[in-house]
DNA sequence: AACAACTGGGTACGACGTACGCAACTAGGA
DNA sequence: TCCTAGTTGCGTACGTCGTACCCAGTTGTT
């Protein structure tokens, strides 16, 4: 944000004076994804991003006040490849299963995604229209502070796997071994840690586990349904209604 | 990770012949980590660290292939903070609260670990230990690869609420403003959002839910109550197994 | 025509991580 | 006991970053 503004959102784009301008946000913002996407976030620096452009580093600053700034405008514009529905479908399983499902494809078409640490849930167009379609999926008798929880519950989980997920082949580009090289590589260190018999659980982790055998598809699908099942039983039921939180004091701003 | 070596953990912290080493890495983790809560995670710098300790920042790389794998000592570092106790009580839902308590308190302390995305759990002892305890936990007729799907529900909803606190506090102090204030700021782009119509959901949140209103500690405890009473949901009882992944190619490295 | 508000973009500053090199030091093998 | 190989602390240097500041040129409004 730009210090003297809320953030970048509150921000317009332009007033109608001088030259007419050669660029826009849109197209600052997607040649930063282009470069984030291939060569990382570091990668999409303003004086690369203006060089892509054609252009000098400090022109971006007509544009945007920041980079941080820049970085939330990429978040936004990411979010809308989301292609969320106008309105939840009425079956809230298939919604938030959606929203699981295309998070997790955004953030591996844009790896970056994972490495941002995510602020301010800043109110851009395309996070609004999310969380509308989110807490309209669930508004079917939660208490609307319940939705809070459940979602952050949700995302929390999507966002962690992914996360997981996306550093972990990382790591493995990063270091240019097959995965089963790298495995053997880290294999000396794990057969030390279970030799001194101080990590049961992590021996039957590594020993018994299915789950880090599977697919990612399958594993994310896998958790995803523990997940949604944990939901499923936080819905009110006639015989139990979801607690509402104590009250709290009725002032607003 | 220093590129030829699978992590810091599998890097010994010295050889005998020279000179006898200054420092030593739990020095140097544990300046890090001073500066860092007190100036942030970018004040943290090579050369201030290195300042700090009375030293040259390229000292520091006799004990430390890079900053990276700094941070990994630092993490785990403040991980052993948690002061988790040796095994499970037996009561899975109090060792689970006690681990999302103290991770809270933790990184609160620490508001830097919020902004650190960690490429990769990296298995320092720290945080095998927190493993050992939060799988053992579980440990009430669970499959283990059930356990993977409940504790990255509870670490990601920790983990996101927890980051979404520190990052909206960080904010708060950054703008100088106190919180109503900064309420006040935002607020004509709020009512604009409202005014559109657009955003049934948002508006209910800004006029209905409660919990923007309690005080943080218990907006944490509510929505850790609701994750909670739905991990409770997915333990077995007779009746209701847990249901088991999907078989999965028996290779093993 | 004059002016104010804007434009693109060059230069410069103070950070950053870290590669490299070197003199000083210390342990193991002779 | 002395050599020498390995390691020490650490200064210098390189290439990068975000962005403050400046200025000449362009344009809508008066």
């Amino acid at each position: 944000m730009s210090g003297d503004d809320v953030s970048i959102w509150a921000v317009p784009e332009r007033q109608g004076r001088g030259p007419r301008p050669a660029y826009s946000r849109t197209q600052i913002t997607e040649a930063a994804i282009r470069i984030a996407d291939a060569d990382g976030l570091d990668a999409a620096s303003m004086r690369r991003i203006a060089a892509d452009l054609g252009t000098g580093a400090m022109s971006l600053y007509r544009y945007v006040p920041s980079r941080d700034d820049l970085l939330d405008l990429m978040t936004d514009h990411v979010l809308g490849e989301m292609n969320v529905p106008d309105r939840p479908s009425g079956d809230w399983r298939a919604d938030l299963t959606l929203i699981a499902e295309r998070t997790r494809a955004v953030w591996r078409a844009h790896p970056w995604m994972a490495a941002l640490h995510r602020p301010r849930a800043s109110l851009g167009p395309q996070r609004l229209r999310l969380m509308e379609f989110a807490f309209g999926a669930l508004d079917v008798g939660v208490p609307i502070d319940a939705m809070f929880a459940l979602l952050d519950m949700l995302t929390g989980y999507v966002e962690r796997v992914v996360r997981d997920e996306i550093e972990w082949k990382r790591e493995i580009a990063h270091s240019g071994l097959t995965p089963e090289r790298w495995m053997a590589r880290s294999a000396p260190y794990v057969t030390d840690l279970l030799k001194t018999g101080d990590y049961p659980m992590f021996e039957r982790i590594v020993m018994d586990a299915q789950l880090p055998h599977m697919s990612p598809d399958d594993q994310f699908r896998y958790g995803l349904d523990r997940v949604l099942d944990c939901i499923a039983s936080a819905l009110p039921t006639p015989d139990h209604p979801t607690p509402d939180p104590p009250d709290a004091l009725p002032d607003r701003p």
